[in-house]
Parts: C-alpha cells; sequence; structure tokens
DNA sequence: CCGATAACGATGCGATCGCATTGAAACCTA
DNA sequence: TAGGTTTCAATGCGATCGCATCGTTATCGG
C-alpha cells in the first residue's frame, strides 16, 4: 500500500475553499480551478478527491448539514427549551464566521430548486430540524403532537426568515434573536 | 427616425425568457445565449436590448419588483386587512406561474449576497414591504408605530420561511397559507 | 530492495462563455 | 427618393470551463 495520507482531511481542506469560494461569489463562482485555487491546492488534487465538479458541489451542502448535526448534538445533555434555541438561533449570523456559514447555506437553498441530490439533502436536514423542535416543544410546553409541530414550523420558518434579513442587511442580528426570543417565550390566545 | 418598435415590449419577452431559464436551472444557467434561445430570439437582440449579461440579470430582479408594486397597487381601495395578507401570502406558490415566479425570486435572494445592485433593488424591495405592513397593522389593529413595525417584521419573515419550505417541498402551499391566516388572527400575551 | 499502487501535477481538448465588431435590412424624415 | 438612424443577425475572438489523460513521485507490503 502506498502513500497514506488523511483522506478526510485532504477533503475537509477543500471543502473548506468551496465555502468560501461560494460566500464570496455564490455558486456561480465555483469551477474547479477557482476552489483549487482558494484551498491552496493543484486541481488535479480536487479532481482526485471529487472526480467532478457536482460531486464537489454536493459534498460542501453534505459536510454543512453534518457540522451543523455535530454541534447540535453537543446540547444533547442541556434543558429542551435550550435545545430548541439552539436550532432557531444557530444560524443566524452572528460572528464572522457564521455569516459565512449562513450565506453558503442560502445559497445552497437557491440551488436546492433546480438541484434534486441538494434538495434532498437540505429537505431531510429540515426535516430533522422540525422533528427535533417538535420534541422539545411537546416537553417544554406540554403541548400535543400535532399542535408541536406546527408551532415547530412556525418557529423555524421565522427564525429562517430573519436571518434572511439579516443577511440582506434589513435588520442586525441582535434584532433578529431579540424577535425570536420573543417569539418563543409568548403564549396565543385566539382573538 | 427609423424602425418603432416597441422597446419595452421587446425588453419584457427577453426577460421572460431570463425568467424561465433562472426558474428551469438557476441564475448558473443565465447566458446570452440560453436566454436568447429560450425567448425565442437572436442573441444579437439580447444585446441589444441589455448589453450586458449583468445589465439583464439586474433587469430581470428589477421588472420582477415592478411588477409584484403594479399588482399590490391595485388592492389599494380594499381595507388594511385585506392588503396586508395579499403581501403575506401574495408569494406563496399556489399556481404554477407562482411558483416560477417566487422561484425566480429566491434565486435572486441567494445572488444578492454577492451582487451588489441586485442586493440594492432587494433591499428597498423589502423596506417598502415592511413599511406598508406596518400601516396596515396601525390601521387595523390600532397599534403604535413601533410595535406594529416589529409584528409586521415577524410577519414578512413567517411568510419567507414558509414560502422556502413549500418550494422545498416540506409543506404545502395550503399549510403555509394557513399558518399565516391563523398567525395573523391570533393576539398575543406575554407568557 | 522492489514492484504495485495511491496520490497527485501537468497538460490537452472540445465546448461554451461574454463581448466586440460588422454589415445589412427596415423605416422615418426631409 | 435620398439619407440618416435604429434594429438587429452573424460572426470572430480570447478566456474559461469541465473533464480525460498521462506521467511522476512517494510509500509500503512482501
Amino acid at each position: 500500500m502506498p502513500r497514506a495520507v488523511d483522506h478526510e482531511q485532504r477533503r475537509f481542506e477543500i471543502v473548506a475553499g468551496l465555502w468560501q469560494i461560494v460566500a464570496e461569489q455564490g455558486i456561480e463562482g465555483v469551477s474547479l480551478r477557482t476552489v483549487a485555487a482558494r484551498a491552496g491546492v493543484s486541481m488535479g488534487r480536487v479532481q482526485h478527491y471529487f472526480g467532478t465538479k457536482d460531486a464537489l458541489v454536493v459534498a460542501g451542502i453534505d459536510l454543512l448539514v453534518k457540522r451543523a448535526v455535530i454541534e447540535y448534538e453537543a446540547t444533547a445533555d442541556r434543558p429542551p427549551r435550550d435545545r430548541l434555541l439552539h436550532i432557531l438561533l444557530q444560524q443566524i449570523p452572528a460572528t464572522d464566521a457564521g455569516r459565512i456559514g449562513v450565506t453558503v447555506w442560502y445559497a445552497y437553498v437557491a440551488k436546492a430548486m433546480t438541484h434534486t441530490a441538494v434538495r434532498r439533502i437540505l429537505a431531510e436536514a429540515t426535516r430533522v430540524g422540525v422533528e427535533e423542535c417538535t420534541r422539545h416543544i411537546e416537553e417544554a410546553d406540554g403541548l400535543e403532537e400535532a399542535e408541536a409541530r406546527a408551532r415547530a414550523i412556525e418557529l423555524l420558518a421565522l427564525s429562517d426568515g430573519l436571518t434572511l434579513r439579516v443577511l440582506i442587511g434589513d435588520i442586525t442580528a441582535e434584532e433578529a434573536e431579540a424577535s425570536i426570543r420573543a417569539y418563543t417565550s409568548r403564549r396565543m390566545t385566539s382573538g
């Protein structure tokens, strides 16, 4: 057996370059050459580890989702309300790194409209998100599943919409966070 | 003066082709040639009316916004609550045409992250949206401006988030609409 | 120490890109 | 009807694209 390198590490270096390109120029800016240059490796290397441009792009969203899941799983021993807030606030870009991450995320959301593999990954990720939020709401607020699920979807949609507005520069991250916190600590009565 | 053609009509035909390409393949699929082919005109014509690809792309979002504004202005004689619901429900893709429109819209939202001119147009459009919603909420619910504005941003964010979920296929247009209608007819108490 | 093989770097190819250029109809004015 | 001008279609060009291919180097089991 020849030349043993850390396969996963190599792939991560390249995907990190991909994320930077996507954050700066959108997915349109992605080419085997631009990503290779940004990652500081040869184009041959990128081809070696991903084969095609499409596989590289898909790997980009796949790894992004996996990282978010790992971060979430690190909150396993926290109370339900904390975990709920983690999911809702996680994507709001408070730091520069966070902004890059969520910018990449929304680039892929747009990509999902026309790309089946990307859509599947995102659909699965949001499905899990709804599932987890529903569980936490059931536990924290004592709601039934159907009601909890409706509220979970509402909360996640609100979080998405506010995040979008932060990205466009319409509101600040602090305002978005305050809005979500206010919303989660409200009770509703039909009126 | 030679050859008098309807300038606006010609531009619209081309932009309509652009929208179709964007809906089907994303902004990545846009080229002077693909848009010309889809619009059924020569590439020279596209160049004649828009000059550069970038100008064409910007014209695409500009016209999309202008059309939405015209539709909204047609509701000028309706009560505040109706006009508020028009803004909130307008983008939820109920018909095929609506789905194309909102797909194009979100393609441009992603584009806005890395394109200044597009971002300016979208930022102005959302600013007007918040403004109008705030006015209607003030009138309909008798809230003060600050409170009405916070609620307007919340509602618009919810609408955006739900729309995104409809596009990804997570929920149906009917569920999204029901969620928004339920939300707007609720009163809140801090809990 | 030696072949087998993973891990590339380099290069070539055909396709496509945005854009500039060119020239010809078509039409209005004078 | 002559001429000026708009409206375009056609074409050419240099750059970039994804991808295939080829050759080299480094490593490790035997």
